[in-house]
DNA sequence: ATGGTCACTGACAACGTTGTCATTACACCC
DNA sequence: GGGTGTAATGACAACGTTGTCAGTGACCAT
C-alpha cells in the first residue's frame, strides 16, 4: 500500500510532461523505462547499451526535447572539465583582438570547448576580477593579454595545474606559457627598410612606455639605428601616445620643427591612423615616409598604401589554443615562450624616398 | 573509538593543506571551525553571520585560496541561474559583429553575467549545434543572428522560457523579441541621397538574396527609386555578391556597359570594399559617386571619403542586452521588433555630381 | 550440471553547493 | 520566573549528473 502510493507519486512527478520544467534524465529514464544510468550512457555514447534499448532512450530524449545538463555533469564527472576556457582580451572589439578570438574558436571548437571571452579596456583591477570570475565558473583553462604588472596572483590557479597562456605580452611574477609577436626584430626591420630607402632622419611615434611590448619595439627601433650607424639622440621620439588624435598631434609638431624628419615609424594601429592623418592634413602623406607596426583593412588603398609591419593574430591565437589544448592533455613540460614572427608589407608608403 | 576514528578521518581529509586539489566549502569550514552552510552565507554576503565568525572564514578562505563554484552553486540555487549567456555572430572578428559583443559585454558585465561567444560562417547548421552547446551549458540567454531558414527549432526552449533575442535579422518560424536596423528605410535615404545630388542613372550592387537584410536594402533603394520617379526596369541590379572580389568584378563589368551608371549603391560592407576598388582601377573613383551600406574605419580617409548609411552596433549590443536582461528579469511582455534607425554620413563619394 | 565469461542494466553514492528547518543561546518583557 | 522573540548556526536533503559496483541472464566450455 505505502509502497504503491510512494511509486505512483514517482511515476506522477517524473511522468512524460512537455512543460514548463526542463527535463532530466529521470524524466527520460521514466518515459523510455530504464534507468538513469542506462540513459546517462546513451547521452554520453558510451558503448554496452543494447541497440533497442538505446533506441528507446533516444526516442524518450526526443519526444521530451530532453537536453543533458554539462554544468551538472562536469561537477560529478572525474577531472572535472566544464570544456570551457576563459580568454582576457583588451577589447573584443578590437580587431587585432578579435582575430586571435577567431583563431582560438576554431581551434577549439572541434574539441567542443567554448570560449568566455571579456574586455580589459586597460584596467588592472578588471583583469584580476576577471580572472577570478572566470575561475568561479571553472573554466579548463586560461588565455589572457596581461595588463597588471605583475601576474602572480594567478600563482595559486597555476600550482593547480590550470592551464594558462599568455598572449601578445609575456608575464611577470609567474612561470608560464607565452605566445608573444617578435616586437623588437619587428620594428628593427621597419627601421631598416626606411634606412635601406636612404633615410637617415627618422621619427618615432610609440605606446605609453608601461606596456612591455611597446619597450619592446622602441628597443629594436633603435638598435636597427645603431646598427646602421645613425646617432640615435638625434632621433625624434615621441612616446605615451594611445589614440588617434595624440599622434596626430605629435606628427603636426614632428612635421613643424627645424629639422623634420624624412620618415616615420609608428609603433601601433591607432598610432599609425593618427600619423596617416596628420600627414594627409599636412598634405604630407606622398612625401615623408610612413611604417606603421601592426596590418588594418583598406591599408592598401591609401594613397599611398601604407607599408606596415604586419603580426598575425590569427597564428597567434592558433597557437595559444593548442598550448591550451596541450596543457588540458595533461603537457608538464617546462612553460616556454612561443615567438610569431613579423612580416613587412611594402605597400609604397614606406618605400618613398628622402628628398634630394 | 569507532567515532573518534571516523572523525579523524574527517579532520584528516579537510584539513588545511595548500595543495593541488582545489578547497572546497568543507576544507574552509573545517579551517575556520564551522559549518558549511556559514561559510555559504559569507562567501554569498547573506546576513545572519557574526562579525567575528565572518571574519575567521573569510581568513580561512583566503588562506586557502578558496573560490566559490558557481557551476555547483547553480545546481542548487533557486533559479538555476548561471550568469552566462551565448551570442551567435556571424563572426567574432568581423568588426559589425564584434561591436555588438562588446556592447553586449558592457551592459551584461555589470550584473556579473560572462558571455559565450561564437562564429556561425553562415552555416546553419553551426548554427543549431551552436544552440545546443549553449543550452547544454544552461545559459541564461541566447542573443542569436539567424541564419537558417527557420528559427523554429529554438521553440522548446523558447516555451520553457528561456529568454531569446533575435539580432539583425528577424526570426523566421518563432516569435521572439528582435533588434534589427532600418533596413529598407536606410538604403532608401542612401537612394534619395543620390537621387537628391541629381544622379538618375543609379546601379544597385547587392548581397545574396537569401539573406533577409539584402532584400530589405534592395527593397527601400528601388521603393526610392520610383518614389522620384525613375524607373526601375532600366536599373542594374548586380546581386548574390558575397565578397570584395566578386563586387570587384561587378563594377568592372558596370562602367564597361553601354550605359554605365553615374552612381553605385553597394549593400554591404565588403561590396563597399569591392566597389571602391574596382572604382579606383577604372580611375572612376573621383567621378561615379558610391554610397555603401555599413560603415568602417578609415572610410574618411578615403579620396574622396566614402559615403556611407552607418548602422550602429554599439546600439543593437545594447538594446539586446536590455531586453534580455529584461526577460531574465520576469519581463513576460509580447514579443516585439526593436529598430535602431541608420544614419547617413556625408563623406564626399556620395556627393560627386553626374557628369553634365 | 557446473563454472566462467560476457553483455547489459540499475541502485547508490558522490560531486560542491544552497534551501529548509531545527536548535541553541541570549536578551527582553510582563 | 516563564514566556517570547531574535540572531546565529549547522545538520540534512536536494540539485542533475556520472563512477562504482553488484546483479541478472545468456551462452559456452568443461
Amino acid at each position: 500500500m505505502m509502497k504503491d502510493e510512494v511509486l505512483t507519486t514517482m511515476s506522477n512527478r517524473y511522468q512524460a510532461e512537455v512543460g514548463k520544467n526542463r527535463p532530466t534524465m529521470r524524466h527520460v529514464a521514466a518515459l523510455a523505462g530504464v534507468g538513469i544510468k542506462t540513459v546517462s550512457r546513451v547521452m554520453n555514447n558510451e558503448p554496452g547499451v543494447s541497440e533497442a534499448t538505446r533506441l528507446r532512450v533516444v526516442g524518450a530524449s526526443q519526444q521530451l526535447n530532453y537536453q543533458l545538463d554539462m554544468t551538472a555533469g562536469s561537477l560529478r564527472r572525474s577531472g572535472r572539465q566544464t570544456l570551457s576556457v576563459g580568454l582576457l582580451l583588451p577589447s573584443v572589439s578590437n580587431p587585432f583582438s578579435s582575430e586571435i578570438h577567431r583563431a582560438m574558436e576554431d581551434a577549439l571548437s572541434v574539441r567542443g570547448i567554448a570560449v568566455f571571452a571579456a574586455s580589459l579596456d586597460d584596467d588592472p583591477e578588471r583583469e584580476k576580477a576577471l580572472v577570478a570570475a572566470f575561475l568561479g565558473r571553472r573554466v579548463d583553462g586560461l588565455v589572457l593579454t596581461p595588463i597588471a604588472r605583475s601576474q602572480a596572483y594567478v600563482i595559486p590557479e597555476h600550482s593547480r595545474d590550470l592551464p594558462t597562456v599568455f598572449i601578445d605580452r609575456e608575464p611577470v611574477g609567474v612561470e608560464a606559457d607565452a605566445v608573444v609577436t617578435d616586437n623588437a626584430a619587428g620594428a628593427a626591420k621597419a627601421a631598416a627598410h626606411l634606412i635601406s630607402r636612404g633615410h637617415r632622419k627618422l621619427a618615432y611615434l610609440g605606446d605609453r612606455t608601461d606596456i612591455q611590448t611597446a619597450r619592446e619595439r622602441r628597443r629594436g627601433f633603435l638598435e636597427s639605428l645603431a646598427a646602421a650607424g645613425i646617432a640615435t639622440s638625434a632621433i625624434p621620439i615621441r612616446e605615451g601616445l594611445h589614440d588617434e588624435e595624440s599622434a596626430r598631434q605629435a606628427t603636426h609638431e614632428l612635421l613643424a620643427s627645424d629639422d623634420p624628419p624624412t620618415a616615420i615609424f609608428s609603433s601601433q594601429n591607432l598610432v599609425t591612423f593618427g600619423a596617416m592623418r596628420g600627414l594627409k592634413e599636412l598634405n604630407a602623406n606622398k612625401r615623408i615616409a610612413l611604417v606603421g607596426f601592426d596590418d588594418f583593412a583598406l591599408a592598401d588603398m591609401m594613397d599611398p598604401g601604407i607599408t606596415v609591419v604586419a603580426q598575425h593574430p590569427e597564428r597567434i591565437g592558433k597557437l595559444a589554443a593548442e598550448r591550451i589544448l596541450a596543457r588540458i592533455d595533461g603537457d608538464q613540460s617546462a612553460p616556454q615562450t612561443y615567438v610569431v614572427p613579423s612580416e613587412l608589407i611594402v605597400r609604397g608608403s614606406g618605400e618613398l624616398a628622402p628628398p634630394g
